[in-house]
DNA sequence: TCCAAACGGAACGATGCGTTTCGTTTGTTT
DNA sequence: AAACAAACGAAACGCATCGTTCCGTTTGGA
């Protein structure tokens, strides 16, 4: 990731012709992103913005219309692909699915999606993209609450998305209410544990 | 004194001496919620409420020192206290606590509540007031379900106050997602259903 | 009687807003 | 080779809100 230094070094980016310079894209993110960081979603404004990565106002609203854009935008680059491990029982995978959600979140990258969430609450294309994002990650759940359904370890007429959902409710919980040092195992098992067949 | 022109809303609130008018803090929460329900959240401004409710700027800052604040006390003033009833078993009584609370945030005063949740992502002083809420909820929810445990309709190992945070997880998704029109019964029983003793 | 405190109102400098204009740069088209 | 198109940084604009600070008025309490 390249390092933008905040002040002095002049770059002197300059038009590469009739066509989007890739350097001036990744340098306001860069911008943006720090400024989310360091003064929260307060601190985000085309002007700050503008000023960090030494780009002209024009330029961004050209390409980012809006600040909920550059929210989306500053995530979107950030957000990891978690691709879901079966784990041979739900609990330590819904665990291991927690885990790896509470960790990013607790990154500097990863709290941008709580502002994200917030900003949802009153901005209309942040709320579509979120909606999209969440459909998305539901859909994965639904997928390894699936493969634990289909070795039989459900009780009969649980609907894996539908517990996908509750799953992803105690998670988004834990994020906007500061908790995201809940132990992910305990935490798997007492939202997952009620719906699984009892041994014998 | 007589009333000279008896026009409308010109109530020449003046100061009644050396202590808080009422009557302005009345006023000012008025407008502060109606330009809420207008123009949602950003048209929550200082400058706005003070001339809807024609106060002066330094009567707002001296008793509301910031948005946050201001946003916190509409909902306090507005907030039903929603006391838990038994319906005999715990899918009931669950079911009806979804009932309350969706009918509540669908209504122009309960939906200040998500802005406060997405004000409190940034604001640490609405953050406190709502994790004290929070709490205040959670134990009234514990105790719901621990009626229901007191009567053995739990499976073993439940702690209560773990399930009452699924519980308001889920109810909390459906705010932020805009799930507000999900059945209330089916959900809890989606929910809740898993942690119920089989009957025989 | 006098004082303290709250009130509405007006003004201030600062900052962000969204837009516009300008001159420069460089790839693409003619 | 020349003309065009589009992106770029920079600066300026009118406007709104910010948080603060004055002022004069009002009225209860010391």
């Amino acid at each position: 990731m390249p390092e933008s230094t905040g002040e002095c070094a002049k770059p002197q980016r300059r038009s590469i012709g009739a066509r989007r310079n890739p350097a001036t894209e990744a340098a306001i993110l860069d911008a943006a992103g720090d400024l989310l960081r360091e003064k929260g979603v307060h601190g985000l404004t085309m002007e700050a913005v503008a000023r960090r990565a030494q780009a002209g106002k024009a330029t961004l609203y050209k390409w980012w219309p809006s600040c909920g854009a550059l929210l989306i935008a500053v995530y979107e680059r950030s957000k990891g692909a978690h691709q879901h491990s079966d784990r041979g029982n739900l609990v330590d995978t819904i665990a291991e699915f927690y885990r790896f959600v509470f960790a990013f979140w607790q990154t500097p990258e990863g709290q941008v999606f709580r502002l994200i969430i917030a900003e949802a609450q009153s901005d209309k294309d942040v709320a579509e993209a979120l909606e999209g994002y969440r459909l998305e990650r539901l859909a994965a759940l639904s997928e390894a609450v699936g493969w634990a359904q289909a070795r039989g370890e459900l009780r009969e007429g649980v609907e894996p998305d539908v517990l996908a959902d509750t799953i992803m409710a105690a998670a988004w919980l834990r994020l906007l209410t500061d908790r995201l040092t809940t132990d992910p195992h305990r935490l798997a098992r007492d939202v997952v544990s009620g719906w699984i067949v009892e041994k014998q």
